[in-house]
DNA sequence: TTGTAAGCGTTATCAC
DNA sequence: GTGATAACGCTTACAA
């Protein structure tokens, strides 16, 4: 054919249609009525000429917005690992998704932050990954922390931690347990709360050590530790996967659970490996992320937003019992 | 103070400095060569201001592009489920990362499409979430597929599902095997060639049935069959965690594996729900990844690429034995 | 090395 | 309900 074909901008649909720039673009967005007749030469022209609809990248410009958040998880393969990260997200991503919003991936490793964010998550991801923090609040691009700790100028979403392991204690000691012992997440707020909760009740428990919420890894722990037959009768986790593997490597040297040894552990998630009902905090995962979203879309639209801690229930299970 | 402070623009910045605005953009871009001395004079007028650089949106538009590359992946908690998902998203994230572009999440509910993507990735995603791809197309957005099937006008990135369960077929025959079953994922581009590939060897391979790639499910599945205490030697299963869910399965009905039934998976993942090396065909997921977001970028700069199709390599572990 | 000027393709304000 | 016009804030030929 012949040369060139130079882009197709909405005034090449109105010339064509016959009306003006800003009639068209009525009759595209909507955002003011348009009589019937005209929007429908409008779509008309455009469906001739090929054109796709206005170009999403000016109407940005012009109104200010990307469209788009983002979500710092560190690490991804680490952050998607936890089971009690994905219904969040997920829920997270639908509330997004329905005001026309998408959700951006920002690994821990860079320059994710040199694009356009109408606002920033930080959830399930470690220190580090704060780095880019001061930037953002330079920008005044809106920061929602889940899972704490609090920060300047951020809106927080969290859930009650601490209140849940003071829950989870009491039910052990009313069980009869007075030697526990704990395996720690990795150091974070939530590591803080949960474990100050337990000590709550437990001022002496002992730590076994920390991990990440990882199978192998508290098997590992696990393992080490109940090689030297200690006397605890109860050891609660911060969070199901570890107390999973908990389970598993106290069955593999024969204790029984919740016979010889209590398990509890946090988050209330599936726990494929094991056939029985873990003990522990239930957290209400998928509120947490619409509460996250809510709390974004508001901070966009430039409304102050009240930190939110959403309650945790206790739910007793097979792994605990009498000491 | 007094009255609204107007957003700063980088022609704000230029006044303060006394220099021309391209002068000032060129200061912050670094796309020709500026005096170091002007460059400090922009970047300290800047400071002074609170000027915190370009306007992303402004530049987006100027240049066409966004920065943004959508991937489309169902259904959030499935596909991240999913640990062959991974550490491929790592990769692409990575490779895209360095490149200064992002990865955002399409779930299959939604408007994402309104947002202006610069590429759109498939993976991980059932049929249903292609709906969208039309869009797409008429949009000019490069799609990259991966996993197939091959898409007009897409690119394709996959491995060579086939050859991989030929050969683990192979590998059975070879040990004797000669009645074997099979657990499918749903229907897909790699469930069909998957299963081709197998009944190369066993064209009379018995369909136990098709589940995603999930414990519990590939558990029931797995129990159902064996209650009937079939006379097969052998099970092949589309995925790792499939094969560990038969592995568990058959062990909690008394059966020795290998000894009494050889079970084989796919994808070389970690399951931690076993003490043994599952025999498997290992795909290389970070290469798959790095694949994909190469062949986005090269996309998105406006050059042709070739469809991919990386090897695999079967992996023979302890969970395949003589018939 | 620096300055001038022309867009990038919309949407929003205002008058008609 | 429709039309003219002014931003939105920047990048990049091109000229000096």
């Amino acid at each position: 054919m012949s040369g060139q074909t130079r882009t197709l901008t909405l005034a090449d649909v109105a010339a064509a249609a016959g009306v003006s720039l800003s009639t068209a673009s009525l009759a595209f967005s909507g955002n003011k009525p348009v009589s019937e007749v005209t929007r429908e030469r409008v779509l008309a022209a455009a469906a001739t000429l090929g054109y796709s609809g206005p170009n999403l990248l000016a109407r940005n410009l012009r109104q200010g917005r990307s469209g788009v958040v983002g979500i710092a998880v560190g690490k991804l393969s680490t952050a998607f690992q936890d089971p009690a990260a994905l219904p969040m997200m997920d829920a997270v991503s639908q509330v997004l998704g329905s005001a026309g919003m998408g959700l951006l991936l920002m690994g821990d490793d860079d320059g994710h932050a040199r694009l356009p964010l109408d606002a920033v998550i930080y959830a399930v991801c470690g220190r580090d990954t704060w780095a880019a923090y001061d930037d953002l609040v330079v920008r005044d691009v809106p920061v929602v922390v889940v899972d704490g700790p609090s920060w300047a100028g951020a809106s927080l979403v969290d859930v009650d931690h601490r209140a849940g392991c003071v829950d989870l204690g009491a039910h052990l000691h009313g069980l009869g347990h007075r030697r526990v012992a704990t395996v720690t997440l990795e150091a974070s707020h939530p590591q803080r709360e949960r474990d100050a909760g337990l000590r709550e009740v437990f001022p002496d428990a002992v730590t076994i050590g920390a991990c990440p919420s990882d199978l192998a890894a508290a098997q590992s722990l696990a393992g080490t530790y109940l090689a030297e037959r200690p006397d605890v009768t109860a050891i609660v986790c911060q969070s199901d996967v570890q107390a999973a593997g908990v389970v598993l490597e106290a069955r593999r040297r024969g204790l029984a659970v919740p016979g010889d040894l209590s398990v509890a552990g946090f988050d209330g998630v599936p726990t494929p490996w094991l056939d029985l009902v873990l003990t522990t905090v239930v957290q209400p995962l998928a509120e947490k992320g619409r509460a996250t979203a809510d709390a974004v879309l508001k901070r966009i639209e430039g409304e102050d937003v009240a930190d939110v801690v959403l309650p945790v229930e206790l739910r007793v299970g097979d792994s605990t019992g009498p000491a």
